[in-house]
DNA sequence: ATAAATAATTGTAATGATTACAATTATATT
DNA sequence: AATATAATTGTAATCATTACAATTATTTAT
């Protein structure tokens, strides 16, 4: 398993963050951990249910405050495809999202959206792209055929 | 002023939904004139506020179904940019939106996202694109150069 | 046109995610 | 070791959205 952006691993990040001087402790480092090895652009409430179970002390504000803290210093991206759900991705690089409506999964795929740009939004200063699509993904869709 | 998609009146709207076998209500009418006379992508608040002025009894709710409605037949586009905000767009022709950090604004830009595909994809039922940038706008930070 | 059926609208209360804040605990600095 | 600073917690508040039952309006069938 690789220790690069694209793939970031735990070490990577705690590296990161004492760059950013943020101080590594445990809950960070907990909510970070469950990040990494669980690239399933979660949401708050996956992430404390999980780490509940290890850590029955932890809160959700912590959780909230750490993600916070992270998307500031840019170590994670917010993902906002649906409203009543804010996902977190520790993939910062340069990506798209598909998010199946029938089984809810979110899908990473590679776009070039750093070098766009548009005489539109020239004297603009863009600081985020995003972009996501919505539909049903292959599995969900050979599954519906069978089905019928 | 156009009475074509890429910027619908009342009129073209109406016919629409008379397409759709959807009511003409005087309440969906409301909701629709303002949609179509404040293409801000309001918010659901914002379409409250301005339409209490005049139908005191409009009640938020009613707000909700039929926006729902709408976007339930493809007159409306619902945009998720900020986690706590949801806005609608009359507008559902293919194109991005860049929001301002600073003024809040949101505007449009045209892309080409319906022709966009990706290998990675190849297999999914793509049903809806969405493509949103954020950071200043031109006015914004003009005025920040004045400022300082 | 009138009665019955269906759809639209409303208001209230419930839900659920997020935030505010004060109190407590842990870590760093002197 | 004492003090200052930062992290964490729990509770309560806020805000957008939804559920639902009651009411009103509109359509359909007679």
């Amino acid at each position: 398993m690789g220790c690069d952006v694209m793939n970031p691993t735990f070490g990577f990040v705690t590296n990161q963050l004492k760059k950013h001087n943020i101080r590594l402790s445990n809950r960070r480092l907990k909510v970070l951990e469950y990040l990494c090895n669980n690239q399933n652009h979660p949401t708050v409430d996956q992430i404390y249910v999980n780490l509940h179970k290890d850590v029955p002390t932890l809160s959700k504000t912590t959780i909230y405050n750490t993600l916070h803290t992270l998307v500031e210093v840019g170590l994670v991206r917010v993902i906002n495809i649906e409203d009543n759900e804010t996902r977190y991705d520790i993939l910062t690089e340069d990506h798209g999202h598909f998010k199946c409506d029938s089984c809810g999964k979110i899908f990473n795929f590679n776009v070039d959206l750093d070098s766009f740009t548009t005489y539109e939004l020239s004297g603009f200063r863009i600081m985020d792209r995003n972009l996501y699509f919505k539909g049903i993904c292959q599995r969900c869709l050979l599954n519906i055929n069978k089905n019928y």
